[in-house]
DNA sequence: CTATTTTATGGAAGCCCTTCCACAATTTGT
DNA sequence: ACAAATTGTGGAAGGGCTTCCATAAAATAG
């Protein structure tokens, strides 16, 4: 029925062993027997099939890529490079999504147990130690992007570093109140930024007001929880709350991601509010969708991040897992001037 | 070292039959070994090995999902009817995303000989006559999304009708003069479309005007012809031309997708023009990004069609491919109206 | 209580590869 | 020229599962 490696060894008058050496380009090999293989297998077009290769190799060649689906943008593009790096070296991405926390668990596990892949890169997610622990137990590599676990190599952005920049970007813009719209406090990412943009204020001599910060409570409804706290839901109430404030109203607002600061862009225009005149905003990982909104950012190199994670992944699976060497890199994001700041324009790059 | 089946049958004393059926929970075995099967699989941890399962049934539980990636949003929102549906059923997605025509084809044989996924769906893209013949004797199941071919099942939306609306909504704003942005006419959605536009302005007694007409010309250059001419920068173009009309401007315009429109609504942005007043627009898509917009547009009902094309792919994987019965679905574009047509204004929904 | 049917169970064969060992053929060294 | 080292090749074993056939046990019938 369908061509196995012993119709085109038979074909071939060779043995199986010699077929697969030709398939997997063994050295040992006489160019004479490669060349009569190779053209019975076009001939034929035998192609291995993977399960079994899979059985046998123990490897899948596939990686596993889990992301909090719903939250969008950034992991397209994120996705984006993990892609193309996969793809440059053969492998498949299996891709899940993972809307509710329970499913995170149950995705890693079963990714732990089947063995359907052969690395895991997680994103934007916490992994208890439990996990951790059990995969390097298991020997996959597992490559977090966004999140960090002192075990596992971790791929991470200097959150201080850039919430610190976003808020000095306003204050040399002159501002005096400026206020912080974030997302959960348990979420890592969110408590750093929390602490670069107090700090940005502090080292100007400027009183902090936390009447002007505005996190999402842990206890509060899903929707607005709904990836720790970094949606458009979130950033739309949260700018809503803002605006009531009777005295002492920012006037420039750090948003620590794009997302949210869409929601809170429309808060705004629905309240009747100019954007950069009457409030300055600046937000946070530098999306697509910042450059239609002309949204002020701090940039990750997402794209960047999921190439490397890749690599990563791919040379531990190639070459084993050294669990005493864990990798981390810390990458820098990039302040990209648009309009919602009131600083000079910039085009938008058509590219 | 990892745990097999053999292990489980051993500790449970009964045979790897035994534990294999109840895995599989085949009916045929007594609650009693049942029961003691279960109880050694949660005790030893045990998790089939998808390899080897792959292997002894010819069945992956994988499908695939092919996307042209660099589009972007669109097909963001039908993975995520994709990936929620094929959850529900325990299966898993390999996505892959196509840059190239070249690597198009390649996927295609890839999926058809390797026997890695279980059923193919393929979106935004033809599929020759050629890959049809091939996939239906390969009896790989194929559901085409946003695509048609004769002879495999396919769910697209009703272009012509789309295109009708958007323009009729636009002459009923009062607009005469009315322009069409459209991808490469060699994509049968761009051609429809174009025929759906003229049509309304037939029905409504105004003559057409070539000129007022953009589409993409198949020889322009290469950036301009991604994605069959739906790209950001193709819109931006077209519109820099249109309004560089000297008479006979159009007041308001169809762009048969929301990428486009993005493009384009920058080029006015540039321009110093203002919309909807000095120049109305209506998009085709809907994605999300439409509604940061404010753009008018047909929304294309795309985490359905997703979903649907899962439960196709599965109800044939697991009931078995019949050729005869091809799947034609045919879903209708709704209006969705926002400001950039110059009507009532409607509330984005925060949900 | 025995004969027949039904239901439950064990385990060999098979799915398609890779890998390793043994052996054959060739090359190198002397 | 022959021994030793090197290179090339065949095919068995093994990877972990499903499935089928044979057999054992239980249920039903007479």
């Amino acid at each position: 029925m369908r061509v196995t490696i012993y119709d085109v060894a038979k074909q071939a008058g060779v043995g199986i062993g010699t077929v697969s050496r030709v398939i997997n380009n063994s050295p040992h090999i006489s160019p004479k027997t490669r060349d009569k293989v190779l053209k019975v297998i076009k001939q034929l077009k035998y192609q291995p099939y993977v399960m079994a290769q899979g059985l046998a190799r123990k490897k899948t060649n596939t990686i596993a890529c889990i992301v909090p689906y719903f939250t969008g943008y950034f992991y397209f593009e994120l996705l984006n490079g993990v892609q193309q790096a996969l793809s440059r070296n053969g492998y498949d991405l299996i891709l899940y999504s993972v809307d509710l926390f329970e499913k995170k668990e149950d995705i890693l596990k079963r990714t732990l147990r089947e063995r359907r892949v052969d690395g895991v890169l997680v994103s934007s997610m916490t992994i208890s130690d439990n996990y951790a622990a059990k995969f390097i137990h298991s020997k996959i590599p597992v490559a977090l992007v966004d999140g960090f676990h002192q075990l596992l190599d971790s791929i991470t952005i200097e959150n201080h570093e850039g919430a610190y920049l976003a808020t000095s970007h306003l204050l040399k813009l002159g501002h005096i109140k400026i206020g912080m719209i974030n997302g959960c406090l348990n979420s890592v990412p969110a408590k750093i930024r929390l602490q670069g943009y107090k700090q940005a204020l502090i080292d100007n001599n400027i009183t902090l007001d936390e009447q002007c910060i505005f996190n999402v409570e842990p206890n509060a409804e899903p929707a607005l929880r709904n990836n720790d706290g970094f949606n458009k839901l979130a950033g739309y109430i949260a700018m809503k709350k803002m605006l009531a404030l009777r005295k002492n109203r920012p006037t420039a607002v750090f948003i620590s991601s794009d997302i949210k600061a869409a929601g809170a862009i429309k808060a705004i225009q629905e309240h009747g509010l100019k954007i950069p005149d009457q409030i300055a905003i600046v937000g946070f990982d530098g999306i697509e969708l910042s450059e239609y909104l002309g949204l002020t950012t701090m940039k990750q190199p997402m794209f960047k991040m999921g190439d490397l994670a890749v690599k990563i992944l791919i040379n531990k699976i190639q070459n084993g897992v050294n669990n005493e060497k864990v990798f981390k890199q810390l990458f820098h994001p990039q302040l990209v001037v648009r309009e919602t700041c009131g600083a000079s324009l910039v085009q938008a790059d058509y590219r």
